[in-house]
DNA sequence: ATTTTGGTTCTGTAATTACAGAATTAAAAA
DNA sequence: TTTTTAATTCTGTAATTACAGAACCAAAAT
């Protein structure tokens, strides 16, 4: 299965976006493969063909991606190969710990005010109504998350 | 001005929080230092004694962090120096930058379904509801700080 | 006019990252 | 039993990062 230009550009793509998130760059560009694969799984092997990447550089990745909840794999009866694929039943809560990952920040926050004295009052103020903002915030996305369940429940 | 202890841990955790989003361990601990230091403003030198680094990577910090907004300055009457600090005013707008950054995947996903063929309906179908998903909590981000700044304004 | 202050820029480097390649292993196939 | 397949683990390394240090510069103070 040759893949067409477009989609080797878009794993690319995929590459980046993950890579600003943080991510070795061959990962992002694993989740971007089982993305853009007509089968949407890849075996070890096609990995290492598709991306021109080394083995033991797979390994590592899928042995991380698996950690982090972001692969899986299933296996085909008399077929020794593993099929890796992206566990797209629960992305909601995938988001739901992403976007709670920004809000973390107010644990900080909320020490730093402990810490600080009171000689800075317009500072303190600022910083209260900014936590004041990230419980907001915080608080309510749960709610949106359920919000588009029930919706979507309909 | 010596800092506390507590003070000074602090400062470090700030820096890992910035370090895990990308940011130079520097640059996080920079922020942190505005953040838990008493008048929120410091000098250029003040940074320098504090964090016991170089001015060079001062320098550096200073200018990335003002280029991406983190960081702005003022100055005092009859003084050459300048007084760096956070700009608290507007960080609403901040947090929904950062909100939005995650739903940005949106763009790159309605790609990888046009360019994705028939043949795995299944998959297809779960990667339309994530996307579905996903311009959802892109809509109602907006509605979210919105309903904050209503409510806090009453 | 020269020195000092506040900061920048350039050069080098220790440490880390992101891999490649080879050796290794464990299970299944022949 | 030997060989093959599927993958892992270990070792090395090119490239990048995150700084330090020194030289430099411009404006203000002396």
């Amino acid at each position: 299965m040759a893949l067409s230009e477009k989609k080797r550009a878009l794993i690319e793509k995929i590459g980046v976006h993950f890579e600003f998130k943080g991510m070795q760059p061959l990962f992002g560009r694993i989740l971007g493969l089982m993305l853009v694969h007509e089968r949407a799984e890849v075996t070890f092997d096609e990995i290492v063909e598709e991306l021109n990447v080394s083995k033991s550089a797979v390994s590592n990745a899928l042995t991380f991606l698996q950690a982090t909840g972001k692969v899986a794999y299933h296996t085909k009866p008399g077929d020794r190969k593993r099929y890796f694929h992206l566990p797209m039943k629960d992305f909601t809560s995938d988001m739901e710990k992403e976007l709670m990952e920004i809000v973390k920040f107010e644990e900080v926050l909320e020490e730093v005010l402990v810490e600080r004295g009171e000689t800075n009052a317009d500072f303190n103020c600022s910083l209260k109504e900014f936590l004041n903002f990230i419980k907001f915030i915080k608080m309510e996305i749960p709610v949106l998350i359920e919000k588009y369940k029930q919706q979507k429940g309909s």
